[in-house]
DNA sequence: ACCTGAACACCGTTCAAGT
DNA sequence: ACCTGAACACCGTTCAAGT
């Protein structure tokens, strides 16, 4: 048919479907070529519209970051309960989509909702007093807890085979298998000690670089 | 040639050949004719050692954990000190071999080494008195923000090419672009930063938990 | 400007054939 | 048992051709 009087694609539909079947199918069921097919058109296609492949997962990964609150860094809540408040919209954000968390994590690529997080962090730890060397640490820090959890969550986990390991190899896991039941459940937990930690120790640290001195 | 009188590969030679490749090269640089040419075979030989592309990585990824330090947690260390003494074997084991880290991200696979790992820690914080339930939520919550901070780390960073953003986009990022350059000491610094403040709020938990009650 | 089919240079994996 | 070349069913991407 050649081209159209009125275009078939967009870069909003393309990245929505890409979403959509990372979501359905995983990662690797994303090719241009069956993209492509999910939106009616043919593989080539595409390439009117971004450059490459990982341009259009970049686009989509981006919408899912774009979707973590930001607004507790805006209204007055105190440092440390609008870093938990991020974390858990985060995490949240990240839980919605979880197969294209291995996506996240090849790096932060082209996607500006990462850029507008960071800043937006980092604003709102100096407004609490925090020096810009340490608000940038801090940011930091953050991600990598939430992105480390988010893999260790979503990402599949333990072999689900109980005759992948022997418990003699491994004398205190002796029902590690039963670990791939209780994931969920470990991994929420888990998440829930270590933001806790995390913001008890840099309240410690507060005291001492900021309210100290 | 056919069959040699003496196999020309082995399941190390092809782990090791792997790893090197993939760090002079980056993961993308493997495919099975490209490593396959590197130890002087053909691509289809690798299948008589390994099943599918991803166990030859898998087993690459356990090599790289296996050099952890896990000692501290068998020689008295107070646990508190034992984690972040592992914290850092644990990110000085993947910065040997960046490039790795996106595919160890991807999900722990068949690696016994991660086991190995889980069971120690889990071992060395039930002798400290935490309980059990505790004991899987720490070594998950250290696992996660090491994991997070190599891929933050490692992971190609920011973009470099500063027009890529516009400042006016990131109030607080005024010179954002200059990130990656001092990413590395940014890095570093928000690894110690985390770490301690983890450490301390681990500390202020195992005073509630375990030495109050 | 935007879509198409054909084509290029690859992939991971299977398999029959060789020793 | 362990290697080979040929083959299958794919890839991402380029490009000339069509409107």
């Amino acid at each position: 048919m050649a081209r159209p009087r009125k275009p078939l694609l967009s870069r909003e539909r393309i990245v929505a479907a890409a979403l959509a079947l990372v979501d359905a199918e995983g990662l690797q069921a994303v090719s241009t070529r069956r993209l492509a097919a999910e939106l009616g058109v043919s593989g080539p296609s595409l390439y009117n519209h971004f450059a490459t492949k990982d341009d259009i997962l970049d686009a989509a990964a981006d919408t899912v970051i774009d979707r973590v609150d930001l607004s507790v860094f805006d209204d007055g809540t105190p440092w440390a309960d609008a870093l938990a408040a991020w974390a858990r919209s985060y995490r949240a954000a990240l839980a919605a989509h979880p197969h294209i968390v291995p996506f996240l994590a090849q790096g932060p690529g082209r996607r500006p909702a990462g850029l507008r997080q960071a800043d937006a962090v980092f604003g709102a730890m100096v407004g609490a007093g925090w020096p810009p060397a340490h608000a940038t640490r801090i940011g930091a820090t953050m991600r990598y807890f939430v992105a480390g959890s988010a893999l260790g969550s979503f990402a599949r986990g333990f072999v689900d085979d109980p005759d992948a390991y022997d418990p003699r190899d491994y004398p205190h896991l002796g029902q590690a298998h039963l670990l791939a039941e209780h994931r969920r459940q470990v991994d929420d937990g888990a998440f829930d000690t270590g933001l806790r930690a995390l913001i008890d120790g840099l309240g410690l640290l507060y005291a001492e670089v900021v309210a100290g001195a």
